[in-house]
DNA sequence: CATCTGGCGAACAATCTGTTCGCTACGGAA
DNA sequence: TTCCGTAGCGAACAGATTGTTCGCCAGATG
C-alpha cells in the first residue's frame, strides 16, 4: 500500500529501515527459523525465476510456511528481499569497506571478494536474477564515492584527463563487471585472481587519466 | 499465461518475435497512433515509477486507450517493452554496429554515443527504470562478443595477462558504465567527448593487457 | 505441567490480468 | 460523399494475487 508510491524514488525502501512494525517478532527460535526458510528459499527462487514473477505462493510452498507467518514477519516480498540484501549491503558499507580499507589503496578489492566468495549463492542471485539492480547502483554509487575521495587525493592539483567522477565510476564499474563474470563463469576462480585481474584493468587507465609517469 | 514461464531464461522473450499473433493489426493510422501513444506511455511511466510497478491501468489511463485496444495489438506488458526496447536493440545490432565498423576499431563507439542520444528519452527510461537488466545484458553481451572477436585479432599469438573474454567484458561494461553515468550526468556532454572519456578509459588497460608497447 | 506465543489454514475484500461481447466511430476506397 | 470494414471502446467476466482477519493448534519456556 504505501511502499506502492515508489515514485522515481527507488530506494526509498533502503531508509525505511524502521523497525516500527507493529508486530514484529521475538527472536525466538521458531521466528529465526521462519526467516531462514523464507531467505532461503527466495534465494533458491531468485536462480530460477525473475524476482517479479516470485509470488508469495511460491515462497511460501517453498519454504513450508503458512501464509500468516509470512505477513507476521514481513510487510512484503520486498521487505524479504531487503532483510536479506539490506543486510549484505550493510556489511559492504560498514565491513571491509568502510573500515578495511589501508588507505594506500582505492578499494580494498580483495577482501570484498573474499567476502563475496563467502556468500557466493546471495551474490549469485542478486546478479543473475535482475530487477534488483537498485541495489547494484546502490553499492556502485557507494564505492564511486569511495574511491572518488581516494582519487582526489592521488590526484592532488593535477588536472585529470576526465573528471574524477567518471574515473570513480569506471574504477567501481569494472569491479561490479568483473565481479558479474566471475559468477557467471563456469571455471573457478579464486578471490585473488580476480583481484588480480581487476588491478591489471583498472591500473592502466588510472595512471594514464592522472599522467602518471608519462 | 505462457510467457509466465521464463524459468532463469529471461531472454526467452527476445526470441519469440514471430509475428503469428493470431489478431496482428495492420497499419492504419488508427493503430500506429495508439501504439505510438501506448509507447509513450510506457516511457514515461518508466521515468516515474519501476517497471515492475507500472500496471496495464496506469498505461491506459496515461495513453487514454481502451483495455480491449491495448490487448489486441500487444500480448502483454513486456510485449509492449519488447516492441520498444526489441527495435532498438535490433538497429544496434544490425545498424551501426553490425556494419558500420571500420574494422582497425574495437568498437564504433562514436556511432554508437550518437545513436544514443538521438534516442535519448528511451534510453534514459532504459536506464532509469531498473528490471530491465536482461536488456542491457543482453547489449552487453553482444558488444562483448565483437569486442572479443576484435581483440583476438589484435592479440594475435600473444598471451594477454588476462583472459580475452575478461577484457571483451571490461571494455563493453566500460562503456555502458560510461553510457549510464552520461544519462544520469546534469551537465551535457556531447557524443564526442564520452566517447573522448571511454577511449581514454578503455585504451590503456587494453594496450597494458596485451603487452603493446611496454 | 501450565501458559504464552508463534505457526497454521480458511476465508475475506481488493486489486490486477487477460478475455469476451456488443456497440460506436473513424479510415480508406468507390 | 457515401459506405463498408475495422479499430477502438466500456462493461463485465473468471482467475490469480495480495494482504488481512479469525479462531485453533502446537511447540517453547518457566
Amino acid at each position: 500500500m504505501a511502499c506502492k508510491n515508489t515514485l522515481a524514488n527507488t530506494t526509498s525502501k533502503l531508509f525505511r529501515k524502521g523497525e516500527n512494525d507493529v508486530k514484529p517478532l521475538k527472536f525466538d527460535r521458531r521466528s529465526q527459523r521462519t526467516r531462514a526458510l523464507l531467505s532461503e528459499a527466495l534465494v533458491a527462487l531468485m536462480m530460477e525465476k525473475r524476482y517479479d514473477d516470485i509470488t508469495v505462493r511460491d515462497l511460501l510452498d517453498r519454504a513450508n510456511v503458512g501464509r500468516t507467518t509470512f505477513y507476521a514477519h514481513f510487510q512484503d516480498k520486498d521487505d524479504l528481499l531487503q532483510s536479506g540484501f539490506g543486510r549484505i549491503v550493510d556489511q559492504l558499507s560498514q565491513g571491509p569497506v568502510g573500515a578495511g580499507a589501508p588507505a594506500g589503496q582505492l578499494l580494498p578489492s580483495l577482501e570484498l571478494l573474499r567476502h563475496i566468495q563467502s556468500h557466493r549463492f546471495l551474490y549469485l542471485a542478486m546478479f543473475r536474477s535482475q530487477a534488483i539492480t537498485f541495489i547494484v547502483k546502490n553499492i556502485q554509487g557507494q564505492f564511486s564515492g569511495w574511491i572518488e575521495q581516494r582519487l582526489a587525493l592521488l590526484a592532488g592539483d593535477h588536472v585529470p584527463t576526465v573528471p574524477l567522477s567518471v574515473l570513480a565510476n569506471f574504477v567501481a564499474g569494472t569491479f561490479l563487471t568483473l565481479v558479474q563474470w566471475w559468477m557467471d563463469s563456469k571455471t573457478v576462480y579464486s578471490p585473488e585472481q580476480i583481484d588480480s585481474m581487476f588491478w591489471r584493468l583498472a591500473q592502466p587507465s588510472i595512471q594514464s587519466v592522472l599522467e602518471f609517469e608519462r
